[in-house]
DNA sequence: CTAGAAGTTGAACAAATGTTGAAGTCAAGG
DNA sequence: CCTTGACTTCAACATTTGTTCAACTTCTAG
């Protein structure tokens, strides 16, 4: 993914119950706007599963197509790999069981996220605004007395 | 930094015209609520500026002290230290002859960033409420034929 | 002057998020 | 059978933001 990629991405229906994975690393990658090697790397951080070949390949069901895409609208709303996982748990391990309720409600933890983090950045308009006096400098000339206004709150826990 | 620091920092006004440097590592280190290690770094990747002592010593001016402090609130905001670098590139090069407005005008475009920033997390939220049909899925039990909404539309440039 | 505190550089390590390449396997077509 | 394309694994590399360590040097106070 060097380019951008409208990804306008409206994926139709699933038509059948799909019951055996179908979609090879290749397949997903390409509907997911990403590339294979992302997909593996996906799988071994445990935000996607796939079922195995005789001959050792992975194939997808189509519903990963849209994990796939949930994914990539968590890593816009800032969450790491990590952090994705976690939301994802509790999707039923078997993907053939996910139904709309299970997305519904990783979005709606996604849509909190995301309204969080928009809380964090309001805040430091906050503060630029509010609090006066972070920085003082002698003014060259004496007409100009103001001050430039900053100062962190310690929003994010910040543990490397 | 691993634990949650205060950082008040009420910064007092800069009595003396400040023109040598006087503070070392630790001092701004200190004063900005970082670690020594990561004056070194901002200073190797040209956020600050110091000068030497016979002996090889870095010494910072005051002002460098306002600086950091809208270092970190810029880290806040989502820069990285590169992005950090280019706000700051039009200070003068020259620490003693920086004024207010300087620090006014990096501060109004971090104000800018913020603002973009919370913008594009708004529109994840658009997105997970207008677009119907990301993602479909074939409903288990025949009542339920809703739709779970997402899409992305390449808000930031990807390049690694 | 001398000891100890604090500074110096450079390299190595760490976690996150992948990409790229090497070496090998598998299935299909001619 | 052989080639070709797509897949496999594993390891190495790249970037970001620092921290930590080793081996020295400098500064400061007694």
């Amino acid at each position: 993914m060097t380019s951008a990629t409208p990804a306008v991405l409206t994926t139709g229906p699933v038509s059948k119950p799909d019951s055996e994975p179908t979609l090879t690393v290749s397949d997903l990658a390409r509907a997911g706007g990403i590339a294979p090697s992302a997909v593996r790397f996906y799988e071994k951080h445990g935000l996607i599963a796939s079922k195995r070949t005789r001959g050792n390949q992975r194939r997808f069901h189509h519903v990963d197509e849209c994990l796939v895409k949930i994914i990539r609208v968590a890593q816009r709303v800032g969450l790491s790999v990590a952090e994705i996982r976690e939301q994802m748990s509790d999707l039923p391990q078997d993907r053939a069981d996910i139904t709309i309720d299970d997305f519904l409600r990783v979005r709606h933890r996604l849509e909190r996220e995301a309204r969080q983090r928009i809380q964090a950045l309001t805040d430091v308009l906050n503060d630029f605004t509010t609090d006066q006096k972070l920085c003082e400098i002698p003014p060259k000339n004496p007409t100009d007395t103001r001050n430039v206004a900053t100062t962190q709150r310690a929003v994010g826990p910040r543990k490397p």
